[in-house]
DNA sequence: CACATGTGCAA
DNA sequence: TATTGCACATGTG
């Protein structure tokens, strides 16, 4: 069994495809602007399963033309898939090259997908005694597992799952692998639109095969079965049939299984180095070398064919690669850097690349802190027993201040030991000299407060510097450290596993566990910084970094902390009366449909709708094939069917009692009886904040029903009013201000109503004569010109018709020229710069401003006008926070300000302090920022967020 | 239990 | 075929 012949057959789309969208936040980019996202995903996959499996005959298959013979039979098929994205397009001459040189043979049909070539290469290979492995995440492959054919998954997150026949037998719940076959015939397959049998998902499909064992044997046997069910699948017998032959993988491909063709030989190393190297794919190199290297290829008999759920090891290469690590009891003395630590630590943890030591209780500690105090710069970072930072407990701390170098303290248990360790601390942290560095400080920052602990001193956080060098990227540690450093960090995954069921807390990981993972953070941050410095300089985003992101930190975590009040019993009461209406509701539709089905299911919604009542002739579908049954779509039925303003009705208090009215109170903190949201400060392209668990900054409003539930955010107490404090129109003003027009500069300046202003300009009447619907109509305008809306979104969005909506949009660029060239103004911008900026520099880099597609280009386009317009009120307002906290903190108001939402801020006012506050807020943030255009901000106060407004 | 989809709330 | 977000219920692997 183990000498048997072994045989890869590597579905090369499926990988590459997998690949591109892996890197898809982040995608790599080398300097010649080339994104080789595809590339480097496909050829990791493939390293992955040489270095694993030293497979001694492999071929990589390809798609070439589709599957002429399928288009035949059923013309949609495929016809649902998006065009491939261009980043794979380029790549795929790059993977023939590398492959090329790697010796790696390519199998490609003209006219046949890549499942047919390996499917009949694997029945060919498996009569001349081979085990054949398919290299493919696709599940259809699964019709083709036998004894002697597996299909090898990749998994996310790393390793890999074998599927023999008993794990498809479980999977499928079919007695043959063949059946699958039927499976998928029963259920369809959107992304392939194979159709399937109407109204048969996965369950039925499931039934199906268990009571019939095909396709056929179920068609032939449709009389035992009853209702819709036997009437739709009588109708649609063929339909069956033809998407069984679609999901049938072909085995009668013209290709020939010769073994020698298929053998692994010796890769052309300088070739493929050279590919990559130009490529800039530096560790891949070395993996390539290390996978390729003489003793690396010593051969391998047992193949790693797990039987179970998949495993993965991403472990034992790493310490292979770098050497076991190993433990002292102290420091080697040979070392000058040790010389003055060894007296205070206990465990060392050595590797040919760092040098990570745990620091012991007692005297050692107090020796650490004064070592610290000498530095001017250190990065931090706290381990804690959880992710909310008012009840998580310090678990440790961890300090670098060198690249490779490190100290870990781990913290007591016992809360008052815990206390007496930080008050050790404390002159670190509170120490205004040291510049303190770390990854999302925020979170620190309000752990230590809970303790006290004010963090004072200079700060660079690296998320927040990653944010501002490329925000539409992810800027977790572990990707940065990817990108800029090439380095792989433990992942927090692998030391307490994934979360749920036995996730370990940080307190039950051993010690050096803890020192490794937790320095290893400290040291990669320290690195990082160093990196990132250089890279906001040269964006000359280091003002915007320094002068408001870094300052703002600080203040989110104030306002996090503070929490906001919560009338929890206003909540319950209009919760039973949702419940009440919404229980009437829906027997009313139950009454209308003459049937029950679950109305929150868009799937079932549809079906009932558009198929039992059918109320549309040609009803809308979405890309996966299910009916549309939006708001958009519903409320143009409304009149004609009385069932459909019922649903809609039913959707809108359902919507009300899930997300909001029942949400909110289980979002209280009982610890400070309180609800604290968690401002995401890295999220958004634009440098807008966003707000999560709870979201607070889509509270409704709109609605009469919705807007109660801002009646529930309360002050704090009687001593307490609650103040909101919004800027009327920033994006508009800004727009009038960057664009230099004149006519709504002066319409601002002379403090009109800018919707009636523009309708009188547009519409062509006196100002005073302008009608509700010409101000709406005009208002509608305006905000669409901030997204760049057309002709049709705009008809979409009123009751004008195509005609009329572009007309309108004519009339308002003739009457504001110089909006119009301001817009084309930041297009050619960004296509010559790759990128926009706001009235403070802060950037975003548009990619597609160039791309050949008309679309993405236009998507590209429409970000290069609004941008800097979404992106300069974000920066105002976060001025305004930033000037007002500093000023409540310093003249030790007791006010304080609890929320933001994008153009308005919310504070707690201590009823004393009303109307200093009114006049602080207002005048702060009018004068946040000076255009040309006045900025002006309206302020409300009351017992609640609802009569605030 | 994790993820995708459709839907809908805010500025 | 309008920008930026987050969260819910459902359905699925």
């Amino acid at each position: 069994m183990s000498d048997q012949k072994r045989l890869f057959l590597v579905d090369a789309y499926a990988l590459i495809f997998r690949g591109y969208y892996a890197f898809i936040k982040n995608p790599r980019i080398n300097s010649k602007g080339e994104d080789t996202s595809a590339i480097m995903g496909f050829m990791n996959s493939l390293l992955d399963v040489i270095k694993r499996e030293r497979p001694d005959h492999l071929a990589v298959c390809f798609d070439k033309g589709g599957s002429a013979d399928r288009v035949e039979m059923f013309e949609a098929y495929k016809a649902n898939r998006d065009a491939t994205p261009d980043g794979i397009k380029t790549a795929i001459p790059y993977i023939y090259e590398i492959l090329k040189a790697m010796h790696i043979p390519i199998m490609v049909k003209e006219g046949y997908e890549a499942d047919d070539v390996i499917g009949t290469l694997a029945k060919k290979a498996e009569k001349e005694g081979y085990k054949t492995f398919m290299v493919t995440p696709d599940k259809d492959f699964a019709q083709l597992v036998s004894e002697n054919i597996f299909m090898y998954r990749p998994m996310f997150g790393g390793g890999y799952e074998t599927w023999g026949i008993p794990e498809v037998q479980k999977k499928f719940e079919v007695t043959d692998p063949l059946q699958v076959i039927d499976f998928l015939g029963m259920m369809g397959d959107a992304s392939d639109n194979i159709p399937g049998l109407p109204g048969v998902g996965e369950k039925t499909a499931k039934k199906f095969l268990a009571a019939y064992g095909s396709m056929e044997n179920l068609l032939a046997n449709t009389h035992e079965l009853k209702g819709k069910m036997k009437e739709k699948i009588e109708a649609n017998g063929e339909l069956g049939l033809l998407s069984k032959k679609l999901a049938t993988i072909m085995l009668d491909v013209p290709v020939d299984f010769n073994e020698k063709d298929f053998e692994m030989s010796e890769p052309d190393i300088p070739k493929v180095t050279e590919i990559f190297q130009d490529l800039e794919f530096r560790r891949l190199i070395d993996n390539f070398l290390k996978t390729f290297s003489a003793e690396a290829i010593a051969p391998k008999t047992e193949t790693s064919q797990k039987q179970d759920a998949p495993k993965t090891t991403p472990k034992e290469e790493k310490s292979a690669g770098e050497g076991q690590f190993s433990l002292f009891g102290a420091a080697p003395s040979d070392s000058a850097q040790t010389e003055t630590t060894s007296e205070y630590t206990r465990k060392t943890i050595e590797t040919t690349s760092h040098f990570y030591q745990s620091v012991a209780p007692g005297m050692a500690t107090t020796l650490f802190v004064k070592n610290l105090l000498n530095q001017t710069s250190v990065c931090f970072d706290t381990e804690t027993t959880g992710l909310n930072p008012l009840t998580a407990e310090l678990v440790g701390i961890a300090f670098s201040w060198e690249t490779g170098k490190g100290f870990y303290i781990p913290f007591p248990q016992e809360k008052e030991d815990a206390q007496n360790l930080i008050e050790l601390l404390r002159p670190f942290f509170e120490n205004e000299q040291i510049e303190k560095i770390g990854q999302n400080l925020k979170y620190d920052i309000k752990v230590l407060a809970k303790y006290n602990v004010d963090v004072k001193g200079k700060l660079f956080d690296t998320m927040l510097a990653h944010y501002l060098i490329n925000p539409d990227m992810r800027h977790n540690m572990d990707v940065l450290a990817e990108t800029y450093l090439n380095y792989t960090p433990v992942s927090i995954t692998e030391l307490i596993g994934k979360k749920g069921k036995n996730q370990l807390s940080m307190r039950d990981v051993p010690i050096e566990e803890q020192t490794e993972y937790a320095v290893e953070d400290a040291d990669i941050t320290l690195q990082l910084k160093e990196h990132f410095e250089k890279e906001l300089g040269e964006a000359n985003t280091q003002k915007l970094f320094d002068d408001i992101e870094v300052p703002l930190l600080r203040v989110l975590a104030a306002m996090e902390l503070e929490g906001i009040n919560l009338d929890k019993d206003f909540l319950n009461s209009l919760s039973k009366d949702l419940t009440k209406d919404i229980s009437n509701l829906k027997q009313e539709i139950y009454a209308a449909a003459g049937q029950e089905f679950n109305i929150a299911s868009p799937k079932q919604l549809g079906i009932v709708l558009f198929e039992n009542m059918k109320l549309v002739d040609k009803p809308k579908k979405t890309k996966t094939g299910q009916y549309k049954t939006g708001e958009d779509i519903l409320s143009y039925l409304a009149k004609d069917h009385e069932i459909i303003q019922k649903v809609l009705d039913y959707r809108g208090l359902a919507k009300l009692k899930s997300t909001y009215v029942d949400a909110l109170p289980l979002q209280v903190e009982p610890s400070t009886g309180r609800v604290h949201t968690d401002y995401m400060q890295t999220v958004a392209a634009t440098g807008r904040l966003s707000s999560n668990n709870p979201n607070l900054q889509n509270i409704p409003i709109r609605t009469e029903r919705g807007r109660q539930v801002r009646k529930a955010f309360v002050p704090r107490d009687e001593n307490y009013t609650l103040l909101a404090a919004d800027y009327s129109q920033i994006e508009l003003r800004i727009i009038a201000a960057l664009s230099k027009e004149e006519t709504m500069i002066e319409a601002f300046k002379n403090g009109e109503d800018i919707h009636a202003s523009t309708a009188s300009k547009v519409f062509g009447v006196p100002l005073e004569e302008v009608t509700r619907e010409q101000r709406s109509n005009a208002k509608t305008v305006n905000f669409g010109i901030i997204y760049g809306v057309s002709a049709f979104g705009l008809s979409n969005q009123t009751d004008l018709s195509r005609g009329e909506a572009k007309e309108l949009i004519d009339t308002y660029y003739e009457n504001y020229p110089k909006l119009r060239a301001y817009m084309s103004e930041q297009v050619d911008f960004a296509r010559d710069h790759g990128y926009v900026q706001t009235v403070l520099g802060r950037r975003r880099y548009l990619k597609d401003i160039n791309s050949r597609n008309a679309v993405v280009r236009g998507a590209a386009e429409r970000n290069a006008v609004n941008a800097p317009i979404q992106g300069s009120a974000a920066d105002i307002i976060k001025i305004a926070m930033i000037n007002i906290y500093n000023k409540l903190s310093h003249g030790n108001f007791k006010t304080k300000m609890l929320l933001q939402v994008h153009d308005e801020l919310v504070f707690d006012v201590y009823k004393p302090e009303l109307e200093d506050m009114k006049t602080l807020i207002k005048t702060e943030m009018e004068n946040a920022f000076v255009m040309d255009v006045p900025l002006d901000v309206e302020v409300d106060t009351g017992l609640n967020w609802l009569e605030a407004h």
